[in-house]
DNA sequence: ATTTAGTTTAGAACTATTATAAATTCACTA
DNA sequence: TAGTGAATTTATAATAGTTCTAAACTAAAT
């Protein structure tokens, strides 16, 4: 729960001039208690809906785009039509429920710690990231 | 190593009309040793430059997507913007070079069981997939 | 107030993918 | 082996998500 001048220093911080568009971006990402999980269309959407001057979808792109590059958001792929970003930017995995198309952070009470046992020769790790997909009983197993 | 009449065997097994398309596909993809990552337009291009009769890639979609859901390849989500596929059916899991954007197969010796302790209520668990993204040292870290 | 660089915008362009509908081919039957 | 109908292929159009463009606007420093 960030208030306005808060954002306007984080956004100062990153050297992002603190435009009206991107406060209401930031007023809509990060004003909350709870992770976030958003594709762009969704984040169009909540934005037409909370404030009535309507942010161009190119701006929407370039922000998301500015505060991934950032590092205020993540940016977690299920599928490859679209884009999810989530506000958690702590390493963690995923739930994603088929049913539903909702992702679910996982905490480390729920998957335990993946156990690399060989990397590729000369190679860093960027990340791991596990994906766990689940459906109703009814759907088949894949 | 797979021959001829075993594709045509194999789609008919599946209720898929072993035609030309279709054979030279399979040729293509299962008739190797290793595993194979691909994306559609690395198929498009293999075909084009080992046959001299062209496939529309119209076909290739459709025969990719058949292929998936009949089991014989999977589909493995890395980036938004493309989608690869994979010869290797078997539970697996990647490592992915951001150098070289190549997929490599993990198997269990280099990456350990996942543990996971606690599934979403009432849901199956569908599938469970590991990526570990890697770079270069000089690359940061994400 | 002026200036300059950064930002926003609408719309065009682009890329991957899916849909369409006509032409072709497979495979069954006679 | 020719005829038939359904499956398949094809080129092309359509669509969806995303990026590009270049003109208009705005923030912030002088």
């Amino acid at each position: 729960m960030l208030k306005n001048s808060e954002f306007v220093n984080k956004l100062r911080n990153s050297c992002l001039r603190p435009t009206k568009q991107r406060l209401k971006i930031c007023e809509v990402l990060f004003n909350r208690d709870k992770t976030f999980h958003f594709t762009i269309n969704d984040l169009a959407k909540i934005i037409s809906q909370k404030f009535n001057e309507k942010i161009s979808l190119a701006t929407i792109y370039n922000t998301v785009h500015a505060f991934k590059d950032k590092g205020y958001l993540k940016e977690i792929t299920i599928s490859s039509d679209k884009s999810y970003f989530d506000t958690n930017i702590t390493k963690h995995h995923h739930f994603y429920d088929e049913d539903t198309n909702l992702l679910i952070d996982c905490n480390d009470n729920e998957i335990g710690k993946v156990n690399i046992k060989n990397n590729i020769t000369g190679k860093k790790i960027s990340s791991v990231e596990v994906l766990v997909r689940v459906a109703s009983d009814t759907q088949n197993q894949n």
